[in-house]
DNA sequence: CATGAATGAGTGTTCATTCAT
DNA sequence: TATGAATGAACACTCATTCAT
């Protein structure tokens, strides 16, 4: 019998290679040789996993998505309405490096997304995903009367989405004005405009 | 005796068959071939004008934010106070095919600024501009009393500029998700949070 | 206790699966990795049986020279002279599947036989034993005064294999302009021209 | 003004190397480094006269074909009837290097024919072209009664057709049973079974 | 005996760049 | 100044082959 590898595992090994690569290369620097190199083995081992690199880089998109999403579970854990939501907002914020790292991979993929059916959608589900959590946070939050129940709880969250994402792409470009005390800064100021007076 | 050719103009001819190959081809398919064939000369012709393809990329995206600029004292004319800031960030969203455009280049550039530094420092310029107009305007209505005067401009304008490239890539990902009308609708909704009740 | 497999019987079965590969992928498109599909087996059991993968090729051709030699015998069973010489010919065109096929992967050989030359000596011997039974039965048709005796035998063989080999890369290249009947038409004039007026 | 290269006369170059190439190393070892390499050029010119590896190939074939039509003019120059036909047929054998040259590449193209259209589409044509210069000899010479004016022309014409091209097979993989007399011999006899008594 | 993971050389192809004209 | 022919390194990808299990 030969040495027998976890399929999926393995795609998880070269896809965290290919998501380091895309982090300190860029994306238009991530090749396959170089994921090849970071992941440690060869180059042709890739093809055993995936169908070619477009492949490789949507998976590694998909990867950082669902740790992403596997992280809220504990984040929330013991968390209700207005004080999980701001957990929520700021755990999406370029605040720690792993979130930076995210973040940075996210940014990365937009601009191919511009072009790039598949990744588009794979970003279109993960916002979905992402959307839903947010609403429903919200809504907890308004139902609890800590946010202004009047205020439509779509609106509210369509600007708080937009907000991370442009926070985000501001912090990543320009560091050394969005520190993770002056995103928390701005994020619990945008809250508070919400907040029942 | 040669031709005698405008560095300047040339230079710019050629920045915006860049742009225009940006644009319909995504950053990475801008191939200085496409680019070269989109302007209408030949190949070679770059290297007379540009250090290589990153000085070509440069200087559209700076072209772009030159055209940009140039529009906002039209747009402003004969506005002052809360109207002026409210044209001026509707006209930031790509609310017309002129403001996608736009928007799409600079989206497109985000992913590249992440892992070159002059490009970084090109967005970084405008980004500065750009904030300082928008403060500028925000503290106008707040002199004005159309804005709430106890909130800090500073925190205003960084609000509003995430909210601006947060609402832009969202409306480029997801077009279906966010119409003109909608971009419009957001963005009165949260400038409305400043109001003066 | 380790299985036994007959070495003999396992050749012939990966020998089989190259044949089907060279038939439907064509020569070039006979990957190792795709026999080793078309056998059932994986890729690395070939190289228990086979040098490489010119030793495969070279064994799907012996097999297809064996299938077909093997036929002869119930083919002329029970003909004599002309008749069986006319048997013999018609076999050896492309009319049915099984001869397209035998012949298909004849004509795809030629090309790496004229560079390669174990593969050369294969189709040489082949060539060979072909002739020697062709030559045999005109030779019986002479005696038979079936077929004039005033020819050099070996001339007639000669043109008879060339005939065939000329037939069935025209068949095989352009199926619409040589149908089983055109080819059997073909193939009986030529024997007539020979015929004793 | 730059070096001026005709276009048409640069492709023929390539053509003509990549024709060089598929006779030393098969038309399985013609890499397009190695049509390149012979050509004396680097890889990447290959892309600015061809789609493509086929495309070079198709063109190393037409090249040959259109290089055998030419010369049909002068060989047939001067003659008539059977005294044309004759030497129309034996220029079409492997009986000088430049015959034997045209018809390795001819076979080394059937295998990749069988699998491709646009190949066989052109050997097609080829194959029509050829036939119809051949059936027009034969005519000819049962005009002049020098063949049986009784047999159907097409039928000569295939007949010889598949001649040619068996024979020439035969002489390609075994030269050593088919030198430039055999070859003559045996087209000669084959004419004569034709020959009006 | 059979597996299939892994290799790494080699493939066709693209592309930014150079430079003689 | 503008050309476009030519370069050659780099790219994604394929594939025959090896070998520990």
């Amino acid at each position: 019998m030969p040495k027998i590898v976890d399929h999926h595992d393995r795609r998880r090994e070269l896809a965290e290679a290919a998501w380091r690569v895309v982090l300190s290369n860029g994306i238009d620097g991530a090749t396959t040789r170089e994921i090849a190199r970071e992941s440690g083995f060869s180059a042709g081992v890739l093809s055993h996993y995936f169908e070619g690199k477009d492949d490789i880089l949507q998976a590694a998109l998909e990867l950082s998505h669902r740790t992403i999403l596997k992280r809220f579970d504990d984040i929330l854990a013991g968390l209700e309405g207005l004080a999980a939501l701001r957990v929520f907002l700021l755990d999406n914020l370029p605040v720690g490096q792993r979130q930076i790292d995210e973040t940075n991979l996210e940014v990365s993929f937009w601009s191919r997304a511009l072009v790039n059916g598949n990744l588009r959608e794979i970003q279109r589900a993960e916002s979905k995903r992402f959307g839903e959590i947010l609403r429903s946070l919200v809504e907890q939050a308004q139902a609890r009367g800590e946010l202004d129940p009047d205020v439509d709880s779509r609106e509210i969250t369509e600007l708080l989405g937009a907000m991370i994402d442009g926070l985000s792409v501001h912090a990543l470009l320009y560091p050394d004005r969005y520190d993770a005390r002056r995103l928390t800064k701005l994020m619990d100021a945008q809250l508070a405009l919400w907040r029942v007076s």
